[in-house]
DNA sequence: GCAAGGTC
C-alpha cells in the first residue's frame, strides 16, 4: 500500500555531493542564503538545510572516493611475473571507507541526488563513482549533475537551476586514463625492480608523467656533457667621462680568431670617440595573476621548492589566507571584488600599505595571463596576514601571493635603456644603460627586478677616456640545468602531469635517488633507468603516451571508441614491449646495476686521492665509506644507516673530505662532510647548543 | 612496497 504521505514535501530529501569540504561548505552557504548547518562536529563535512521545504544535506568529499588496482592474488611481487600484470583484470575498491558509509547512508534516504564535483574529467570520474555507490543502496532515486565554474552565488546557483545530466563518457576518458596509468606504471615498475633485485623500499618506479620527467632532466645533463665548448675573445673597456667610469664591450662580442681579437686589440688607443647615443623609453607590464605553475615558479626563485611552496599553500588555504591554490586559469573571474580584497588585506604587516594606496584609485585594471579557464579564480590573498602568526615561510608565500596580487592591479613601471656606440681604433664598442624611471608595480613586486645600470651623460660626438681595456679568453656556455621552478614550467609546456600533481612527480624522482640538487642532475641510477626504458620501453619515456592518451581520451568523449578498446589496445602495446624486455631482462638488469654502483662513489680520498665508495661491512651489514686504494689506503668513515646517501661533489674546506647529502623520507634533506671529527662540525655543534 | 589523479 503506497504511503499517504509519499508526495508529502517534507519526505523528500535532496542529496548533493561535492569533491570537497570547501565547494560543500560554499555551496551549502549559498543556496540556505547561510542557513546551513555544519553536521557531525567540526571535522566533518555535512552541511544540512532546507530548501522549499525539503532537506538538503550536501556532503563534501576528498578527492578520489574510488581507487583502482589489482585483485590481492597479484599483491606478492616476487611471485608474479611483472608482466602477468598487462592483462590482469581490475578491481575498483572504496578509498575512504569511512566516507562512504557516510555517502550510503545520506543516498538511502534520498529521492534526488546532485552530483557537484569539480567541472572536470577526474570531476566526472568522481562522480560516476559516486552514482555508482548510491545505486547500490538505492535505486529509484533521480540523478543529475550541476557543473559550475566557481563558487560564487550566480554560477552557483545558475548550475542548480539549470541541473544536467552526468556525462558518462567523459567519465569512462577519466577511467581510461586510471588503468593504463596502473598497468603501465605498476607492471615495468616491478620489472625494473625484480630485474634488478631492488625491493622494498629501494623499488625502481616508472611511469607515464615520472619517466618523460626524469628523461628530461637526463636529456638535458647529456647535452651539457656533449657541448665540445669553443673558445672565443670577448674585448672590453672601461671608459671615462667627468669622473664616472663604466665599461663597454666590443662589437663583435666574439672574435674567433685569436689573431684578429690582438689585433684589434692594440689598435685601442687612449681615448674614445661617441658615434651615437640612442636612449628609449619602454613599459614593463605589471605580471599576470598567479596560477599554480606561475606561483610554483616563483617560489622556487626565492629558494622554496615547489613541493614545500605547496604545501604551505595549502596551509595557507586552509586557514583562509589565500585562495585555492590548485589553479590553471590567469585571468581574475569578474566576480571578484578588488575592492572588498584589498579591504581585507589593508591592516596586513609589511603589504597592507600597498592594498591602502590602491584602494584610492576609483577602478581597476588587472592583468591577465594567457590562460583562461574556469576552474578558480588566480592565486590572490583572501585576508590580512600578520608576521607573528606564521612560520617565517609562511609569511614568505603569504607576502609573495599578496605582493603579486597587488602587483597585478598596479601600475606599469617605466625604464630609459641607453645605447652608446663608441669607437676607438679600429674597434666600435657597445655600452648599455638600464634605469627605471617609474617604479610602478615593481615597488610592491621587487622579486627579480633588475639593478639599474646607470651610465653618465654622454652625448654624441664627446670623446673619453679609455682608462682600462681587457681581452678575455671565454668559452661557449653549456644550456643550464633545470631548476625545480623551470622543470614544472617545462612539464606544463608538454602536458606532463596537472597542477595538483607536477610538484609531488619531482619530489618522487628526488625521494627515489633518481635526480638530486639544485639546479637538478640526475643519479648514475636514474640516467641508467631512464636509458633503458628509452631502449626498451621507449613509449613510456616520452611525452607523447600523455598526448596520445588524451586523444584517445577525446574520442571517448565523443563516443567513437570504448573505455574497453583503449585500454584493450593499450595493453596489447604493452605486451609487446614486455615479450622484448623480457628477452632482454638480464642486459638491462646490468646497464641498471652499473648506474646503481655508480652512485656508490662519493669523491675522492683526502688521504691518498683514491675513490671513497659506499660499502657494506661483512659482519654487521652496516654501511661505511671506504677507500677504493684498500688495503694500501685504509681510510673509512662511518654514514647514517638510513636514507639515501647522494655526493655533493663539493669537499669540506676544513677536512677536505667529500660533502654528501643524506636524504631520509619525510625529513629535509640535509648535508654533512663524511668525516666525524671534522672541526667544523664540532664548532656548528657547539653553536646549535648555545642557541637552545 | 607499484601509477597518476584528486584532496587534507
Amino acid at each position: 500500500m503506497p504511503c499517504p504521505f509519499a508526495s508529502y514535501k517534507l519526505l523528500a530529501m535532496k542529496l548533493i555531493i561535492t569533491e570537497k569540504n570547501q565547494a560543500a561548505q560554499r555551496i551549502a552557504s549559498i543556496l540556505s542564503k547561510g542557513t546551513a548547518k555544519r553536521e557531525g562536529g567540526p571535522r566533518s563535512s555535512l552541511y544540512v538545510f532546507s530548501d522549499d521545504s525539503d532537506e538538503v544535506k550536501c556532503i563534501g568529499l576528498r578527492g578520489h572516493i574510488m581507487k583502482v588496482d589489482f585483485p590481492d592474488e597479484y599483491k606478492r611481487w616476487e611471485e608474479i611475473e611483472p608482466g602477468a600484470l598487462v592483462e590482469a583484470e581490475l578491481v575498483k575498491q572504496p578509498a575512504q571507507e569511512s566516507l562512504v558509509s557516510t555517502l550510503k547512508k545520506c543516498a538511502k534516504a534520498a529521492s534526488v541526488i546532485i552530483i557537484a564535483t569539480d567541472y572536470d574529467r577526474e570531476g566526472e570520474l568522481i562522480g560516476l563513482d559516486v552514482k555508482r555507490l548510491c545505486q547500490e543502496v538505492n535505486s529509484n532515486a533521480r540523478y543529475f549533475r550541476a557543473r559550475f565554474s566557481a563558487l560564487t552565488p550566480d554560477e552557483i546557483r545558475g548550475a542548480f537551476e539549470n541541473l544536467k545530466e552526468l556525462d558518462e563518457n567523459l567519465a569512462m576518458a577519466g577511467e581510461a586514463r586510471q588503468d593504463i596509468d596502473l598497468i603501465w606504471g605498476a607492471s615495468l615498475t616491478r620489472f625494473l625492480s625484480l630485474a634488478t633485485s631492488r625491493l622494498g623500499q629501494r623499488f625502481l618506479s616508472a611511469g607515464r608523467v615520472q619517466s618523460p620527467t626524469l628523461a628530461l632532466v637526463v636529456e638535458r645533463e647529456k647535452e651539457i656533457q656533449n657541448v665540445v665548448p669553443e673558445t672565443y675573445w670577448q674585448l672590453s673597456a672601461v671608459l671615462e667621462h667627468d669622473g664616472a667610469t663604466f665599461s663597454a664591450v666590443a662589437i663583435p662580442k666574439e672574435f674567433k680568431d685569436y689573431e684578429e681579437a690582438k689585433r684589434a686589440f692594440e689598435s685601442i688607443e687612449d681615448y674614445a670617440f661617441v658615434k651615437s647615443v640612442e636612449k628609449r623609453e619602454r613599459q614593463i607590464k605589471p605580471p599576470a595573476p598567479f596560477n599554480t605553475t606561475s606561483f610554483l615558479t616563483a617560489a622556487s626563485n626565492l629558494k622554496v621548492s615547489p613541493a614545500r611552496a605547496m604545501n604551505v599553500a595549502e596551509d595557507l588555504y586552509s586557514r583562509g589566507y589565500i585562495s585555492y591554490p590548485r589553479v590553471d586559469n590567469t585571468v581574475y573571474p569578474e566576480s571578484l571584488s578588488f575592492r572588498s580584497l584589498l579591504e581585507s588585506i589593508r591592516d596586513s604587516d609589511v603589504v597592507g600599505v600597498f592594498a591602502d594606496e590602491l584602494l584610492k584609485l576609483r577602478f581597476f585594471k588587472p592583468t591577465r595571463g594567457r590562460k583562461e579557464s574556469t576552474d578558480h579564480p588566480p592565486i590572490h590573498p583572501t585576508s590580512k596576514a600578520k608576521k607573528e602568526d606564521l612560520s617565517s615561510l609562511q609569511w614568505k608565500i603569504y607576502e609573495l601571493v599578496a605582493r603579486r596580487f597587488l602587483a597585478t592591479l598596479s601600475k606599469e613601471a617605466r625604464a630609459r635603456s641607453t645605447k652608446v656606440v663608441l669607437k676607438s681604433g679600429a674597434v666600435e664598442f657597445v655600452a648599455r644603460g638600464d634605469l627605471t624611471i617609474e617604479e610602478g608595480f615593481l615597488r610592491v613586486y621587487p622579486y627579480g627586478r633588475k639593478k639599474d645600470e646607470e651610465l653618465p651623460d654622454i652625448s654624441e660626438g664627446d670623446v673619453l677616456k679609455v682608462v682600462d681595456k681587457k681581452i678575455e679568453e671565454k668559452k661557449t656556455q653549456p644550456p643550464p640545468r633545470y631548476s625545480e621552478g623551470k622543470l614544472i614550467e617545462k612539464m606544463e609546456e608538454l602536458g606532463l602531469g596537472t597542477k595538483s600533481t607536477r610538484h609531488t612527480m619531482i619530489q618522487n624522482l628526488l625521494e627515489r635517488g633518481y635526480i638530486f640538487g639544485s639546479p637538478i642532475r640526475p643519479s648514475e641510477m636514474g640516467t641508467s633507468v631512464s636509458a633503458a626504458l628509452r631502449k626498451h620501453a621507449n613509449p613510456i619515456n616520452t611525452p607523447e603516451m600523455t598526448s596520445n592518451l588524451e586523444r584517445e581520451m577525446d574520442r571517448i568523449v565523443e563516443g567513437e571508441i570504448s573505455l574497453d578498446d583503449v585500454v584493450g589496445e593499450s595493453r596489447k602495446s604493452l605486451s609487446e614491449i614486455f615479450s622484448l624486455m623480457e628477452e632482454r631482462k638480464e642486459e638491462i638488469a646490468q646497464t641498471i646495476r652499473e648506474g646503481v654502483r655508480g652512485d656508490t662513489v662519493l669523491g675522492i680520498c683526502p688521504a691518498c686521492g683514491g675513490e671513497l665508495r659506499i660499502r657494506v661491512a661483512r659482519s654487521s651489514k652496516k654501511r661505511f665509506v671506504g677507500c677504493s686504494s684498500y688495503p694500501q689506503c685504509n681510510v673509512t668513515f662511518p654514514l647514517p644507516q638510513k636514507g639515501m646517501i647522494q655526493p655533493m661533489g663539493e669537499t669540506c674546506d676544513a677536512c677536505g673530505s667529500p660533502i654528501v647529502r643524506v636524504i631520509t623520507k619525510g625529513k629535509r634533506p640535509w648535508e654533512i662532510c663524511l668525516d666525524p671529527e671534522c672541526t667544523k662540525k664540532k664548532a656548528s655543534v657547539g653553536t646549535r647548543k648555545k642557541k637552545k
